[in-house]
DNA sequence: CAATAATAGTCTCAAATGAAACTAATGTCC
DNA sequence: GGACATTAGTTTCATTTGAGACTATTATTG
């Protein structure tokens, strides 16, 4: 972009500024699924729908997947299991580690809210056609590639 | 989308997750920048960025201009206003209301801090080419808008 | 095998948040 | 003009957050 260091910064083109605000709408807006009919915060929903994609795994596991920090996912974990949605195993060959999967009441939460989650999406993503919606996930993928680079990976 | 019910979710498809995400690691990376270097928080860079756009606001146009709540408003205010960043004027027709300004301190910070987030912005699009950058403000446009009509435009 | 380091997960504490109560001033309506 | 509603901005309070201390267990190393 010709010009970039003379431009002046203006809030409502400042990249920062537009995502945090735009993501902050749609997570608040989505939210409002799992919180009202189902009683879920957005942390015990990503666990919830982390360990409905795989067997099972343990909390340090879901805490990279997720991207929430060990405290988070300890809480939200804590959370689950005292509603019934988890089924906990010890790690016999390692007493510290807890295996985690979806309890039988736990998979029905899930496939209650997934639905509906997905339907919600594809009224926001309504707004955008084919080809916007695959630039927008390019786009998305390259600016997380980016950010890896700039904070250093690790 | 053919088949669009039929999907089954997956969290790093899902665009809810994705975004916020994304919108959460430029926002700690870029506010690095005003946190450790000029010791200002995200709110509070919120403001000092509007009022250097305008003349002078009051803290209700401020939360509506900045998309925050009038209590962070009135806390992000009080700091940079206790730092010597902002003029205060009542409004004589009307004593409930103060009119906010950058003094001249309040504006060399943020010509201090101007430069160095836009440089951080233009590192970080740097991973985009011209028309995926203006694909990416349209699609911001667009689904900020369907989320106006999604939660019902006030 | 004892000493030390590393790891999984929980807990503590201080800070940030937002809803709602509150204060003080102005507007409206009978 | 007095009763009631509205508005600007602050403060209170309960909740959420994340950094880091902590506990319990396993790995490593001399």
């Amino acid at each position: 972009m010709a010009n970039a260091s003379a431009k002046s910064l203006l809030l409502n083109q400042f990249i920062p500024y537009l995502m945090v605000n735009l993501a902050k709408r749609i997570s608040d807006s989505c939210a409002t699924i799992y919180q009202q009919e189902f009683d879920v915060s957005i942390p015990e929903w990503r666990i919830l729908a982390r360990l409905a994609e795989s067997k099972s795994e343990n909390s340090r596991e879901l805490a990279k997947l997720t991207f929430m920090d060990k405290s988070k996912v300890s809480r939200a974990v804590k959370l689950l299991d005292e509603k019934g949605y988890l089924v906990r195993e010890k790690e016999e060959t390692d007493n510290r580690m807890t295996h985690l999967s979806l309890s039988r009441k736990g998979r029905k939460l899930y496939e209650g809210i997934a639905p509906e989650a997905l339907r919600w999406e594809s009224d926001l993503l309504s707004a955008l056609d084919v080809t916007e919606y695959r630039d927008l996930i390019r786009i998305v993928r390259k600016l997380d590639s980016r950010l890896d680079i700039l904070n250093g990976v690790d």
